[in-house]
DNA sequence: GACATTTGACCTGC
DNA sequence: GCAGGTCAAATGTC
């Protein structure tokens, strides 16, 4: 396994340079150089999948592989979710191996923490969050992180409220470095809340991740199973997706574009015409 | 400067 | 009184 998260690892290093080779650059981009890498960021990936198809996925942990088998080109994090009567949703979130551990697997929304706290009989403190956007919507959605006594590698997430971020009108601007990865799906959302999905700030990846979260929502809710937009390699370490400060984060990241690319698989969006959908070999 | 996290203090319910 | 949840000032990052 260490092998196939060190070609992930590479991959997403691929990712890193060519991301700052661009940010760096400040004419314009040779096409043939973008070609090259990004078939080799393509190869890189590609590689990783092929070695995980290679009998490797026996070594997930159980709980990783529960639901459909994945797809190729899926990032798989599968989650216990149970739903509450007072509206709360709890679910189980095994940190990413290739992520932060310190850190729960981004769920597409971006939250501000507002409050630590040491539980009772718990090893880890709870980390409270609110949506960041709560003062420019009044988006109520908060969620409780902490994680497991018996499993320092699951995270139980608590969502409390729901998010009203997503139903502004405002028209999601996708950053220019992420032309196609996220439009298929941003159109299906469009369906989803009315043409919503809107936020603001424009061309940013944190529209971007609220267009893969929308996309997400609408994928796979009756399976108990959730597919983490972004994992912690791609990006981001103390941070969760969006969380820069306004406006500087409108770089899309190239790690983040290979994350989008990665998690867009299963829609049959436009990842599958970098990897071919469902290749069926397994 | 804007916005993030940290963390001790405060509030609330049991 | 205690534990969990939230507030808000201090501080950090970009």
């Amino acid at each position: 396994m260490d092998d196939i998260l060190s070609q992930v690892f590479d991959a997403c290093r691929l990712a890193r340079e060519l991301e700052t080779s661009l940010r760096l650059s400040n004419v314009p981009t040779d096409p043939h150089y973008l070609l090259g890498s990004c078939e080799e960021l393509v190869g890189a990936f590609n590689e990783a999948i092929r070695r995980l198809h290679a009998g490797n996925l026996s070594s997930y942990p159980s709980q990783m592989l529960l639901g459909e088998a994945p797809a190729v080109g899926e990032l798989i994090v599968t989650t216990r979710i149970a739903r509450m009567d007072d509206g709360t949703v709890t679910r189980r979130v095994p940190a990413l191996r290739t992520g932060n551990l310190e850190m729960p697997p981004d769920d597409g929304y971006t939250w501000r923490k507002y409050g630590q706290k040491d539980i009772l009989n718990s090893r880890f403190p709870r980390s409270y969050y609110r949506c960041t956007h709560r003062s420019y919507y009044g988006c109520e959605a908060k969620k409780k992180v902490q994680r497991l006594d018996d499993d320092p590698n699951t995270f139980e997430v608590i969502y409390c409220g729901t998010h009203t971020c997503q139903t502004s009108p405002t028209p999601i601007l996708i950053p220019t470095l992420v032309p196609s990865a996220i439009g298929n799906n941003m159109n299906d959302n469009d369906n989803d809340d009315g043409g919503g999905g809107g936020h603001q700030q424009g061309a940013s990846p944190q529209s971007a991740s609220i267009q893969l979260r929308n996309w997400l929502e609408g994928n796979p809710r009756s399976t108990g199973t959730l597919l983490i937009p972004r994992s912690g390699a791609g990006g981001s370490t103390s941070r969760q997706v969006g969380q820069q400060q306004g406006g500087r984060d409108i770089d899309g990241s190239v790690a983040e574009l290979a994350d989008a690319m990665f998690n867009s698989a299963s829609s049959g969006s436009s990842m599958d015409a970098i990897f071919s959908p469902r290749q069926g070999s397994l």
